[in-house]
DNA sequence: ACCTGAACACCGTTCAAGT
DNA sequence: ACCTGAACACCGTTCAAGT
């Protein structure tokens, strides 16, 4: 892309994008954008500037620094994650579609799902999930131990899970090309490896996943239910 | 840290280190010690060359470009993965070690974990790892797809804990501070939050990760004992 | 109140040159 | 073969200035 002549008042749009007034919604939505597009090396402060129509000084009126930029790029994604509320489902069913979506979110936003996998979750929207998850896990009677625990096993999955799914398409920066998804023996493969390798294929992920999250709501629902009666 | 002067043919040795020949290995472990000390976006090729008593541009001698010298870093770390040898132990044993150690690199080295996280490992050591993981599996009498899904399930799980384990130490860069592990009533939390809130904190995450892995391991029993005996 | 533009102290990497 | 040093095209952020 060639460097934009500007005259003194009057900038262009960039990227065909009407000339609104700034704001941190705004800010947050052309990061992640540009995020999307480029991959999360590719955003910076001069850059998101440029994809706004405006300079990059002008961002640290909406946000002190590019670490809070990124806190709102995650808030936009911890809204994307699918919780129904309670009533609409039983428990096991909602907290199974919350984690789905969550996975979910590596595949729709590779580049950026690691900020939410690795960044701690701290906003309101975050919060407001966290609370409808744990309310989840209560009404099937599980104490708070029980449910923090059952809680942390079942995100932390999910979230292992849509980090190596986004490893495994290749979407990581600068990345080796991987030996296991190439064609077969192309390089020579220790046996055991070699005899899993065509069942973790990137288009059979969503598999692995599914047994996954059998594996743990069985052990949930069973946990769940020698709690309610205790013998 | 003030710039250090230098008389041209005659460098400084960096932090009292003797100066050998630059070597892919004492890159490498540079790297990793500089990562550990001052976190993962402080390692520069600039500061890397500083830590070893060389201009930046020597290293291009040895690595092509940064992406592949965190590809040996990660190749140190993988080393650390502690995967008994078939025979020392009996199999569902050998895997709880091997996760527990991986889980403990997240601890050891909080800063270059998300490296293993997020990167596929692709290394002759990861290989290494792999093949005595999924012989494990195989030992239990798993067939290669169910091998496979076990150990992404077991693997995943170990991932995503380290990296939440390390959010919740506050040891992301750039993070923004912790609610929920603040003096309690700093903020209003949510009902259901605040009521798991003392089981989470950083305190208490082994006895989270150990819950997780009985869930998984006792399930996998299960699942190795039905397969052997077909009803 | 909101944005610009120059400046500072950094980056990764290329390239020609030195030994 | 191995390393240097200048250069290029970038960074995040500070600061004084403009409207």
């Amino acid at each position: 892309m060639p460097t934009q002549r500007r005259t003194p008042g009057r900038r262009p749009n960039a990227a065909d994008e009407e000339r609104l007034p700034l704001s941190p919604d705004r800010i947050a939505e052309a990061a992640l954008r540009l995020i999307d597009r480029d991959g999360l090396d590719a955003l910076s402060m001069r850059k998101l500037g440029v994809e706004l129509g405006v300079e990059a000084m002008a961002l640290y009126h909406h946000f002190p620094n590019k670490g809070r930029v990124l806190d709102a790029v995650m808030d936009l994604l911890v809204r994307e994650i699918d919780v129904p509320p309670p009533g609409s489902a039983p428990a096991l069913a909602r907290l199974r579609q919350a984690l789905r979506s969550y996975r979910g979110i590596a595949l729709r936003h590779p580049h950026a799902f690691p900020l939410l996998a690795a960044r701690r979750f701290n906003s309101e929207g975050a919060f407001a999930v966290y609370e409808r998850l744990l309310q989840a896990f209560a009404e099937l009677g599980l104490p708070p131990q029980r449910s923090a625990w059952w809680f942390r096993a079942t995100g932390n999955l999910a979230s292992g899970t849509g980090l190596a799914d986004i490893a495994s398409r290749e979407l990581v920066p600068d990345a080796t090309p991987l030996t296991l998804q190439r064609e077969p023996a192309s390089v020579a493969l220790p046996p055991h490896v070699a005899a899993v390798a065509p069942y973790l294929t990137a288009d059979r992920l969503d598999e692995a996943f599914e047994f996954a999250l059998d594996v743990m709501f069985d052990a949930l629902e069973r946990d769940a239910r020698r709690l309610r009666r205790p013998n």
